[in-house]
DNA sequence: AATAGTTAGTGTAGAATATACACTTAGTGT
DNA sequence: ACACTAAGTGTATATTCTACACTAACTATT
């Protein structure tokens, strides 16, 4: 059996919450098949533990570093890959594609700023994706990305990590936006406010919002721990 | 590589939260080593799906059917598999012994009564061990069990799942000991009570305890979704 | 028959937390 | 200056959590 890692990484966009999905790519000769589209993963090397493992694949398709990165569950119905297409693309990529492959899923959370869609070669494999506006992906991806969104509801409630998904600047509505859009439910705006202040996980910074077309926000930042001044 | 599955299955008796472990046989020749503990768990075989695998595992080694089994998470350092003891026993019961092996921890709890140890398979005897006082184990099954008892605990208070650690008739007060074992802290009677029944998993029952030299406590069990009467 | 010993069983007041709700403010564009 | 828009702010009420102490029912002993 292989082991391969899933990585199912959360973004943000004014008032989407998305996945990064990769174009997997063709199979020699077999040009006339529409690609399927699927979350970035891979094989576990020999010698690689499975956060290592997911820290590299990740990498490797998306350039990031240090992202907040946690195993949320193991994947082994064996009948995880029946698709045709699937057993296409596995014989033209892996060298046993007929064996068996156990998926570690792994969700991370990014900042879509400093997600760097700057090499071309990347902006062709990688897109973001509207989480509820997600098309068949290839294998089990479209079971995987839908456990990481639960987890990711109930981690977002738990240890409010919600920050990871907005730039470095941030107004407190845009947070709650982004808190609305993962819980798919309304909140109250002075409550929210009082609950993600009183987590003491938010500084507020000297500047504000400008540019926009009504009282401009406080902007705040991620309270980072303490270097002494 | 090679999956396999480690289950660690929890019991409760009268004062104790324990943990199954098995007794490794010994390898061949080399009788005079003292054999180790581990927690029951196996390969998981080519055709068969993870959490099929943890059920016919944990019956093989225990004859235990029906449980409440989770998948919590899984393990694969590749330096998980060190020590000596662990390679000698791999050598000796393993077709490749050399194979690096990730393993998917599941965690299940038992009634102690329910429950029939029968060490079978390379198993020399299974035995309940006290969590607290858990030796050196094989493998990394010390970290596993460590994990195992930390999802425990986040569960029982999320889902109130203790009443599986106790026999089919049980008084609030075993719960709550069962509890205060669990969490390692002390918890207020009248609140614990409050709590438990509000949740409305337990029923009361007509019986009473009998043979107790002090006021018999009310019997309870678990509130099962009715049947049409 | 009375007594001592033991755990079962019960309520309430005060603190903390969660919820519901509406108006004023500071900008931009016309 | 006026209209438009989202930002920002406080309070009263309901709910939940916490701390806390006495009486009841049974057994064993004398």
């Amino acid at each position: 059996m292989d082991i391969s890692v899933d990585c199912v990484v959360f973004g943000f966009d004014d008032d989407e919450l998305k996945v990064l999905l990769i174009e997997q790519k063709q199979p020699e000769g077999k040009s006339a098949i529409k690609p399927q589209k699927a979350v970035p993963g891979d094989l576990v090397r020999d010698d690689e533990g499975l956060d290592a493992a997911a820290e590299r694949i990740l990498n490797e398709l998306t350039s990031l570093e240090g992202i907040y990165l946690k195993q949320f569950h193991a994947f082994g119905d064996p009948n995880r890959v029946t698709g045709l297409k699937d057993r296409d693309w596995l014989r033209s990529f892996r060298t046993h594609p007929e064996r068996r492959v156990i998926t570690v899923g792994y969700y991370s959370l990014v900042k879509m700023d400093d997600f760097n869609p700057q090499a071309a070669s990347f902006a062709k494999k990688a897109q973001w994706i509207d989480v509820y506006k997600i098309p068949n992906l290839a294998f089990d991806h479209n079971e995987i990305v839908g456990e990481a969104l639960k987890v990711l509801r109930h981690e977002l409630m738990a240890d409010h990590i919600g920050f990871e998904l907005l730039p470095e600047k941030f107004t407190l509505s845009q947070l709650q936006k982004l808190y609305e859009i993962i819980l798919d439910k309304k909140l109250d705006k002075r409550n929210f406010r009082k609950n993600i202040l009183r987590t003491d996980t938010v500084t507020p910074l000297e500047e504000k919002q400008s540019g926009v077309l009504h009282k401009p926000a406080q902007l705040f930042s991620v309270k980072r721990p303490r270097k002494k001044d």
